[in-house]
DNA sequence: GACTATTTCATGCAGATGCATTTAATCCCC
DNA sequence: GGGGATTAAATGCATCTGCATGAAATAGTC
């Protein structure tokens, strides 16, 4: 038999599971209220809109999103039936394409930011000093294994959830 | 305009997104590979088999678990499927029904502990000092509104995850 | 250069989820 | 105690997810 976890450490997953659940459910609940699309496609918006072309792989956005191949193919078929997005020919490699973000979807990850931060602000940042923020990194960063690039993606205008 | 979170907040808000999604997704999948049902299964077992009667209400479990409604109603079909809960008359009230935990419900609880516990030792309790698990459940529960009595529930054998 | 393995992306299918509505019983209040 | 509001639970429907597989192109190997 293995070794059993800590009381300590059974309640901090416990609160883990819990609270993040609550925020996200929080945040999610705004942005549909303010009539947004889901967190999912303004990550996608965002990952596109920073791609120094403006067009990524479906490949490169799987691997920065961490999301399945087959979410990922879904996704893009979303955001294009929106206008947000368009599927681009890649000719250096056949079996692949590009996937490009329009002006619209452009726009909309603006927008979406302007009602994400606020929420992120209202259901995080009011509730924690920036030193407790930084503690809580910390103790999060030991349990992911390796997020540690997501700092910088935090520090300009947008930030992925997922 | 409302307030921006500040790059701390922000970047707390993504360690939370990322991080649970990790570990639970490495747990979940160990339960998978052990050929165990769902979180959320376990879950309403552990409630049930802490009734003092074995047996509570769908509006209960619900309330517990904080998931909907319908999730619930469907949850319930599910065990009761495979012989791990049945569906009892409630004589008080004859709109409601009592959902109790059967000998099957029971084996099944105690076994998923097993290999649960050693998930959360392997994913939380061996990357974290006990004292650090208090500091992040500290941190935590300033963010969730009201999961102050989850202290108690990670006390006995078995933690709910949601 | 043929042949297999690998990579990229799409999709059919089954199961799960969210939402709104329905049904039935109880509560409440005059 | 009659009648509308409320509560308990189920369900139809559309959407979403996970999984496995398929199809097309490229890479690697001899």
């Amino acid at each position: 038999m293995k070794r059993k976890p800590s009381t300590e450490a059974t309640a901090a997953w416990i609160r883990l599971m819990r609270v993040q659940s609550r925020v996200l459910d929080a945040v999610e609940q705004e942005l549909k209220k303010a009539g947004y699309p889901p967190l999912a496609w303004y990550d996608a918006l965002l990952e596109l809109s920073r791609a120094p072309t403006g067009e990524m792989r479906p490949v490169e956005l799987e691997k920065q999103m961490l999301i399945p191949q087959y979410s990922t193919s879904r996704l893009i078929d979303r955001l294009v039936d929106e206008g947000l997005a368009a599927r681009r020919e890649c000719k250096i490699d056949k079996r692949g394409q590009f996937v490009e973000i329009t002006e619209a979807g452009r726009e909309l990850q603006k927008k979406m930011w302007n009602a994400y931060s606020a929420a992120i602000e209202k259901h995080v940042g009011s509730k924690l000093s920036d030193a407790d923020a930084v503690r809580l990194c910390g103790l999060l960063d030991r349990l992911g294994c390796s997020c540690g690039e997501a700092q910088a993606l935090a520090a300009r205008d947008g930030a992925p959830a997922r």
